[in-house]
RNA sequence: GCGGGCGUGGCGGAAUUGGCAGACGCGCAGGAUUUAGGAUCCUGUGGGGAGACUCGUGGGGGUUCAAAUCCCCCCGCCCGCACCA
């Protein structure tokens, strides 16, 4: 036998895999089904570590579940449109479509020589117009239902990237893909109308019990939902309303000014020949050029300008008036908010900035709040003061009431508001799928009819020229007729965001071939929920939500019968060395290329898997990877010292439901070790994701046999060879998911030339060899560990407490002491208390 | 500020239900083998102590026969949200 060579039986194999269409995914109608998927890929051209720990992850799982018996779908695509193809045109003269197709076909050979199992049959390239082309068919169902509209408003910049983004796509007020500042434009763009699934989305997480608790947390935050009341004022010699959304109708008395956004509607009217007209204006323009970071920060001085505008206060006539500030949101509730400085601490120091008065309606059951000046805002619980026929109530109850007698009067009510705001889909650029709409002069905005579609992407443009979307100067594409009355019409050049493409991918793999739809109803309903997701925490807002949204659109469609896309989400966490994120500036990058040149695929996910569990983070070691390199050339040397073991013939033998009975006590022992390794990795895998404690079993077992070969000198005994061999042959079973390699090779070397190991199904683990005659009893005494003593498995409490009286240490220390009381768990331990 | 998570040897990490803290791996030390190195194998490896023992899971307190695990307070680190009315 010749030494381990990764090098060289890895390709092998794979290509073995390959030949013998060995990753189909299963259609066996006996089975269960079973989907993992790991989130797809950028197409960069090359994978990082993160990659391979994602990849390392999901494989393992589909392997197991195939030897479980399962029909596994494991695929794998990519999501090929996106801003770095349009800039390795632009600075590279390179075409986006083959240098996607380029890179699509580098990461491919990577995850092949990772030996993923994916089956490639089912691959899904996004930028193909095969699938684009549904994304266009999508978007005119949200068109058809309503859900995709188009609205003038101010929306987020990326300056460098030259398109606008979705609010989840601002990171810090940073664009999430390059950094740079987001800014504001007034521009007319396309949305989808998340917000019309935001209880919906809040209300199933609770569904999600197979999530990272953060991640719906994070999604809770986001969609942000709170209860509150409109309340309506008027606007004194205007006729006009100004609605306010605020959660404290309680303090409705106490309300001594009110704000406006710059951007609110009514701030123009109500400066319009007054004095501070010129001032206003200023400070709006201002505002407008300030990035939504800086205006928003807890940190930045709260600005209130006089309108000269007054309003009144519905519930008791009292007058104040109308400000203009830089803190209030036009996108969030009415974008005006009512001021009731006492109550609220921005409040309170915009007041006292201002000279406002301050008024306390809520007063603190432990302190005479009406007493003194305020100090700060008391932002608690109390009974109403200075608040009418409401005095004396508690806050909460006069919070309801004033809300009933505001709906009763028609100047307000209860109303529900999110944090969430609709999608912003629209991107001005190049490489992505063309919005379906034409515009005519005559008939307006038009759907393209579905038997147009697909819109295609034209290809072999030069980019290098235009600093904007080349769509916009190309005359072949935008030039068009308009579907409803035959003129000449112009198409819409703006693209999809790409996360639009990412919403519904896991879809496609069920039925990657259709053309009559984006899928089939049949095929969907049999693979969906995907049962395992795994990916990166970043998505936590982006794609998670955008394909829940989609999920439940589609559900509401009847395309699909799922509520929910992804059952259980695995985020593992991210790959670092030396204590930082691998990153080229840092010069810590491990490729995955140069480990499986060093050391072989099976080594590389051998190591990420073992160096920690995968939802945590890593720290990269290169010791580490030599550790587990040496355990695989530790089994190899195992199988070689072996080999003479299999080629004695195989007698019945002695055993039964793969039991051997009559075995030495050697061989008795190490087939215990056997079945404990095996119900460990088994629970590991499936129930806890516990990769690394799996990976750590199996070293015992290996360290269990060299032992056992320690002991015993005859390795080829022919009495133990039946057992010998089948223990072995159970070994590369539980580690073939981890290390397919390897593990192929040796089943192949022991003999069995006409069978795939990742064929075989999971090794079961026998209850019966797991029981013991013998367990080793920790004794006790005051909860201090005094001795330890093997013991037959069935004793009795009362044969345990005596036999721990009788042991010599624990005696010392029962020595002239008064026992006290006796605790005795069987198979565990037995304290005794004295005085 | 609000919300969530984490804190265990020199290092990565185990400890599944409150029941032997430190599995497994790395590193380190000693030995065997080898011309040598490497590789491999064996042994040891939380701190203190000659030892009986004793201390020990960020710190302090509590519950319990028994706490890394449960409760309270504090410290540190990480992540998310952050003027959301």
């Amino acid at each position: 036998m010749k030494e381990y060579n990764p090098l060289e039986l890895e390709p092998k194999w794979q290509d073995y895999w390959e030949k013998n269409e060995f990753h189909r995914t299963g259609s066996d109608p006996q089975k269960d089904k079973y989907y993992v998927l790991e989130m797809f890929p950028y197409p960069s051209g090359k994978l990082h570590m993160g990659h391979m720990r994602v990849y390392s992850i999901g494989d393992v799982l589909a392997r197991f579940l195939k030897m479980k018996g399962f029909n596994v779908l494991h695929p794998m695509g990519w999501d090929a449109f996106g801003l770095p193809a349009e800039n390795a045109a632009r600075q590279r003269g390179a075409d986006p479509s083959a240098w996607t197709a380029s890179n699509i076909a580098a990461m491919k050979e990577q995850q092949k020589a990772l030996g993923l199992s994916y089956d490639w049959d089912r691959e899904v390239t996004t930028c193909q117009p095969d699938y684009y082309r549904w994304n266009q068919w999508l978007f005119l169902l949200f068109y058809k239902h309503g859900l995709a509209y188009k609205k003038k408003s101010p929306v987020n910049w990326c300056p460098s990237c030259g398109t606008v983004l979705a609010n989840e796509q601002v990171v810090n007020g940073g664009c999430w893909r390059c950094g740079s500042e987001v800014t504001s434009r007034e521009l007319e763009q396309w949305f989808l109308r998340i917000t019309d699934y935001a209880d919906r989305l809040l209300e199933d997480l609770s569904l999600l019990e197979g999530w990272p608790h953060r991640v719906r947390i994070m999604q809770e935050n986001w969609i942000g939902r709170s209860y509150g009341t409109d309340i309506t004022f008027k606007v004194k010699d205007m006729d006009e309303d100004l609605t306010v959304f605020t959660t404290r109708p309680d303090t409705l008395f106490g309300v001594t000014y009110m704000v406006l956004a710059p951007e609110h509607p009514l701030v123009e009217k109500l400066i319009a020949g007054k004095p501070q007209e010129e001032e206003i204006k200023k400070f709006i323009r201002e505002m407008k050029r300030e990035s939504e970071l800086a205006r928003t920060s807890a940190e930045t001085e709260k600005i209130g300008l006089f309108t000269g505008g007054t309003a009144i206060n519905p519930i008791n006539g009292e007058e104040f008036p109308i400000l203009v500030g830089n803190y209030v949101l036009m996108s969030y509730g009415t974008g005006a908010v009512m001021g009731v400085p006492a109550h609220d601490q921005r409040d309170f120091m915009l007041a006292q900035r201002y000279n406002i008065p301050i008024r306390v309606v809520v007063n603190s059951p432990e302190q005479d709040l009406t007493a003194a000046p305020l100090a700060e805002a008391y932002e608690g619980s109390g009974r109403l003061v200075n608040s009418g026929e409401f005095n004396g109530m508690d806050n909460i109850k006069a919070g309801e009431a004033i809300t009933k007698w505001l709906e009763e009067k028609g100047r307000g009510g209860y109303r529900v508001r999110y944090r969430l705001r609709d999608w912003l889909i629209s991107r001005q650029r190049y490489w992505g799928t063309p919005i379906p709409i034409i515009y005519c002069p005559k008939c307006g905005a038009l759907p393209v009819p579905e038997d147009d579609l697909p819109i295609l992407l034209p290809l072999g443009i030069d980019l290098a020229e235009s600093q904007q979307s080349p769509l916009v100067e190309h005359r072949e594409f935008f030039e068009t007729t308009c579907p409803g009355c035959g003129g000449k019409a112009r198409r819409e050049t703006d693209t999809m965001d790409t996360f639009f493409c990412s919403s519904w991918y896991y879809l496609r793999y069920a039925d990657p071939h259709q053309d009559k739809l984006p899928f089939s109803r049949e095929k969907a309903d049999y693979w969906l929920p995907v049962d395992q997701y795994i990916g990166g925490i970043e998505h936590a807002v982006l794609h998670l939500l955008y394909s829940r949204f989609f999920t439940k659109f589609l559900k509401d469609h009847g395309l699909v019968d799922a509520a929910e896309p992804f059952q259980r989400l695995l985020a593992q966490g991210m790959v670092y060395k030396d204590g930082a994120k691998m990153s080229k500036s840092k010069g810590n990058v491990v490729s995955p290329d140069e480990i499986i040149e060093r050391f072989g695929a099976d080594t590389g996910r051998l190591f990420i898997l073992f160096a920690a569990p995968p939802e945590k983070d890593l720290d990269w070691n290169d010791q580490g990877v030599e550790g587990c390199h040496r355990f695989l050339r530790r089994v190899w040397r195992l199988f070689q010292q072996c080999m003479p073991l299999f080629s004695i013939p195989k007698s019945a033998g002695n055993s039964a439901k793969g039991i051997f009975t009559g075995l030495g006590a050697e061989a008795e022992k190490l087939q215990r070790t056997l079945h404990e390794t095996i119900k460990r990795v088994t629970i590991d895998i499936e129930e806890r994701f516990n990769f690394n404690t799996a990976i750590s079993a199996i070293m015992e077992l290996v360290n269990a046999f060299f032992a056992y070969f320690n002991e015993v000198k005859e390795k080829d005994s022919s009495d133990t060879a039946p057992f010998l061999t089948d223990a072995l042959e159970k070994l590369l079973m539980v580690l073939a998911p981890f290390a397919p390699h390897i593990t192929e090779e040796l089943w192949h070397l022991s003999g069995h030339r006409d069978t795939s190991i990742h064929a075989q199904p999971w090794p079961a683990f026998n209850t019966e060899v797991l029981k013991v005659d013998e367990v080793e009893i920790v004794f006790q005494v005051n909860g201090k560990v005094r001795g330890r003593l093997q013991v037959p498995t069935d004793s009795s409490e009362e044969e345990l407490l005596e036999i721990a009286k009788g042991h010599e240490k624990v005696r010392a220390y029962l020595e002239g002491k008064t026992i006290i009381k006796t605790i005795t768990v069987p198979g565990k331990l037995v304290n005794i208390v004295v005085r």
